[in-house]
DNA sequence: TGCGTTCCTGAACACTGTTCATGATGTTAG
DNA sequence: CTAACATCATGAACAGTGTTCAGGAACGCA
């Protein structure tokens, strides 16, 4: 940090993101933020005209670091398998949102706003307007999805900082040692199954309509 | 109001959700409750240890709230239909979460730190549970409708706040006129296609688990 | 009469987001 | 070289927030 004399804003954005990734959200006052960049309370509001969009620009930094799924790797026969471009897609949005403590939340909200994040839903209908002629539907099933990693997403980021706070939940809990890949056998990865759910469900909606005519 | 002299931890929460269906979640400070109690803001914290769990128990107000569905009504041949049921109870937490204003931020909220609302999960389960013997199955299948609805009514009841406000979204917008019953013949009812979509996709887990063995 | 519980007062603490007049830079034009 | 201008910051203040704490009334009970 220290003093280059002038900030832009997407210093104060990344100082923010830095801020909200190691103390978490609560922790992520303008006060504290000016305190980083060595700066005044009220210099922020030159780059920003308010905390609300402030979190806005901060979420739509977490969405657009999702890496990009390149799908040509899921299909080994050069057709386009759209349910596992849809879960690719989804898993990169998931990773993105884990990769920054509060990330669900701060997406969540802002989201919930309607002031960005935008990125998200377009990503996930990439693979369902492949095979989804009903724009509609698309969306719909594009938003189920992405509420559905948003709650999970936003579920689990609280439990882990209630764990680190030493507030103990005794359930049954036996998996956070091996959260990034491998499942238990008896345990179930929630995400990929609330995902794949939907995906049957769209895929018999399809099919149905297919009949139909 | 005025002064029965003594107030109740119900009285409390019940004011709160007075507050919170007026003015929205925004205005629902304990300095505005006390005031409208004739109490001291102190006061309050005799009733209540602090403001997250005042709005937990106004979570699980709202929810508690929800009118419970009689699930004869749904099974004219005596047998039981698990879709119409879970769709029907699905309904009556959404309804629910509609009836105040903000409830949908406040009862996602209060899940996500773990701490009330639990009623929601174990209702929308009781139509899963009958057909679905994998406990772990069925409680993936519940959070995920549950995170859906949240998503969705959130989602909504910001818009209706920023309609309110004068913020216009000018995006092609044609329905909040019938939002309660009936459906455009061009647009979705994004709340039950959504949740149509994961009751199909379970569907089809549960018949490929029976086929397997 | 005195004890104890229940509920509330009044003041304070340590914060928060936001505004506004003022000022110090550096770049550009006459 | 000087004057104007946009850029970026200061420092103080405003109006609010959740929360704590010593104390005090009002009541029932022994």
């Amino acid at each position: 940090m220290s003093k280059p004399g002038h900030y832009t804003r997407e210093d104060v954005v990344e100082t923010a993101l830095r801020i909200l990734d190691e103390f978490g959200l609560a922790d992520l006052s303008m006060r504290r933020l000016a305190g980083v960049l060595d700066v005044q309370p009220s210099a922020l509001y030159w780059h920003v005209p308010n905390k609300q969009t402030l979190l806005a620009l901060v979420a739509d930094q977490i969405i657009d670091r999702a890496t990009t799924v390149d799908h040509r790797d899921f299909t080994p026969d050069g057709s386009l398998d759209w349910k596992a471009v849809t879960v690719a897609e989804s898993t990169a949005i998931r990773d993105a949102l884990m990769a920054f403590r509060d990330g669900a939340e701060v997406v969540s909200s802002t989201l919930a706003l309607g002031l960005g994040a935008d990125g998200a839903l377009a990503r996930i209908r990439v693979g369902i307007d492949a095979v989804c002629p009903d724009g509609e539907v698309a969306r719909v099933a594009a938003e189920s999805i992405l509420f559905l990693i948003l709650g999970q997403v936003w579920h689990e980021q609280q439990r882990m900082q209630a764990d680190s706070l030493g507030v103990v939940a005794p359930a049954v809990e036996a998996k956070p040692a091996q959260a990034a890949s491998g499942v238990l056998p008896g345990q179930i990865d929630a995400f990929a199954f609330g995902i794949e759910l939907i995906l049957d469900g769209l895929e018999k909606q399809l099919t149905l309509k297919h009949e139909s005519r």
